[in-house]
DNA sequence: CCAGCTATGTAACACGTGTTAGTAACCTGC
DNA sequence: GCAGGTTACTAACACGTGTTACATAGCTGG
């Protein structure tokens, strides 16, 4: 029975030198003679021993770990594909530069809790409203951070969207077609959050469908919304509840692709023939959208961009240039075949 | 500017107390004067303290995180959602447990050189071979770890899948139907695997497919074999060559759902009926597998709970519970809508 | 033959925490 | 008035590393 890790202290006590030359041994070859190099080496072999991560990385001062701070449980985030392709684009900026990623959920229901139990060299903040608290923590932490899909903060490099002219494109184009009687499809904000959407990109996209519902002499009192979990079931729900109503909906506006792959669902099963009688439109433009049939009519955003950008900009802050960046990355409508003048 | 983070001793010193006093106003309240915690936090909070990480970890001995080790980059790892599926389960015990998950791809492609920098209390090794030196690698350096989706090893807990079964069972059926010709489309191992599927769950899903050939007086040599990385768009480019050559199959066996999309992508854009003219099977049923059209038939393997008992194996295995169980799950033949008898 | 340099090794410091053992001062009870 | 216990705090240890400043010994060259 080995009853414990064997440490330099240990390697240096059996081959008969100092801490400081196993030490040197294995960071710092010439500084030390071969021979004893050898020896040393061998003793530790023979020993099993492994220089501690830990202790390593308190005198150095660095983890090469970068952490992504969730506002979600990581059964949640890993279920979304949205984060899928966004930790693509941060993933591979760490293969690039040789860092490992620690996906941190809430601790207790706490994203405030998580932060002290993150040995990381700083981090990616996703979807956090600014003023809520962890932003100030990681202020005052003295840590690297950059923000996603928040709002704009002086004190930290941001990567943004153009949510609201994507949202008010999509909606202008079906306005255009002729659409009047539209119903969104958003986004549950969650536990947590103080005002529903008053914040952050889900604001936004609801602030630019209000843009180009004004433009033909409506508001966002005109529309149905539902607020549903980012699952295709969920989106598949909430469409066959909005059918059953009176006067549904002749176009269906999706915050998000996996809701509309849902409402499309819902309407097949119904009989509802998209787009002659329903159109849809999703936001995102996943890769699946391009194969889906209809082949889905879409916001696009550059997820993965984003991911590598964030990745990007939260390196440069750990290595010290102290600029505070802010990204606005522009969407674009995809027109395909899940979108048509109404009947 | 601040010279450099605050620490227990800065604390200690403003406050006129030691630095053990400091310890027990955060963590110890009742173990001193409630009049000089309250001042000790009023130091510590002007001064903007907060207790490092690192050091923490290294007092305590445990970092609260378990490692995911991959074999491949993490572009590769988040593009492709059997991981996604993975982690969600995984992540559901890191969730319950207050856990983080570190994702730990190779470093400099090794997997042996990114161990030291992962600061874990245990690893899920995915899909590696035993005998490659990683786990001999981590069974020196003394942490727990859970082999997934490699080979059963006397010195750690595992969890399998029963490859050779499920793939057996869907060659089987698709030979019963009266295929003769059957392509395989198989996994690319990647660069730095010893012999081509030699080992671990490609090996064993082909064979299973040899099982079932032998049943009909077949071999693996009667079979056509493409090996591409796991995306879509390879398996639609594998499957456009395979229906170039002469004598195309008549039934598709794809190794990975995935691969199953690409295929019938490429059959639906040659104008060959999936399933009257060419029958195509996947392997895992994917979420998306029940919405696509033609409705997949496929292997359901259960990867959540795959997930989901690796992080449950390793937590008992930290927490010194010194089981090694070695778990094997079945798989079930999920007949739907891509196939049928031959024309 | 000795000044000065190089090669080799070590002691001490720094990174930052939590916890145990120990010491005063104070209070209680007989 | 004092033994015995509690309270409040501190010194020292443990966790494990890398690195700087210093001490020897040996060698080289004039």
């Amino acid at each position: 029975m080995r009853s414990r890790k064997p440490t330099s202290s240990d390697v240096a006590a059996a081959a008969g030198v100092s801490r400081s030359a196993v030490s040197f041994a294995f960071n710092n070859p010439q500084r030390i003679a071969a021979a004893t190099r050898e020896r040393i080496l061998s003793v530790a072999e023979e020993l099993g021993y492994r220089p501690s991560t830990l202790g390593r990385m308190l005198q150095a001062g660095t983890t090469n770990s970068i952490g992504v701070l969730f506002p979600q449980r990581l059964a949640q985030v890993m279920e979304n594909p949205y984060y899928s392709r966004f930790l693509m684009g941060a993933g591979q900026v760490c293969d690039r530069e040789g860092y490992t990623l620690l996906l941190t959920p809430p601790l207790r229901d706490s994203v405030i809790k998580a932060i002290p139990y993150a040995a990381v060299d700083g981090f990616i903040v996703c979807g956090l409203e600014v003023d809520r608290g962890e932003v100030a923590e990681l202020d005052r932490r003295g840590i690297p951070f950059v923000l996603i899909d928040s709002d704009r903060h002086e004190g930290a490099p941001s990567v943004e969207v153009d949510d609201r002219g994507g949202a008010g494109e999509v909606a202008r184009y079906l306005l255009e077609l002729g659409h009047r009687r539209l119903a969104v499809l958003s986004i549950d904000p969650g536990p947590g959050v103080t005002e529903r959407g008053y914040r952050g990109p889900l604001a936004r996209r609801l602030a630019g469908i209000g843009d180009a519902l004004a433009d033909f002499g409506l508001d966002l009192t005109d529309v149905r919304l539902a607020e549903v979990p980012v699952t295709r079931t969920d989106g598949y729900r909430a469409t066959r509840d909005l059918m059953a109503q009176p006067d549904p909906p002749t176009a269906i506006v999706a915050l998000s692709d996996m809701l509309a792959y849902g409402a499309v669902d819902a309407l097949q099963e119904l009989a509802v023939d998209v787009p002659s009688e329903v159109s849809v439109t999703g936001f995102d433009d996943l890769a699946e959208s391009a194969w889906f049939r209809p082949r889905l009519t879409t916001v696009r955003q550059p997820i993965v961009t984003k991911g590598r950008m964030a990745a990007d900009f939260l390196i440069s802050a750990i290595r010290g240039e102290d600029q505070h960046p802010h990204q606005m990355l522009s969407t674009s409508l995809i027109i395909r075949d899940s979108t048509a003048k109404p009947a």
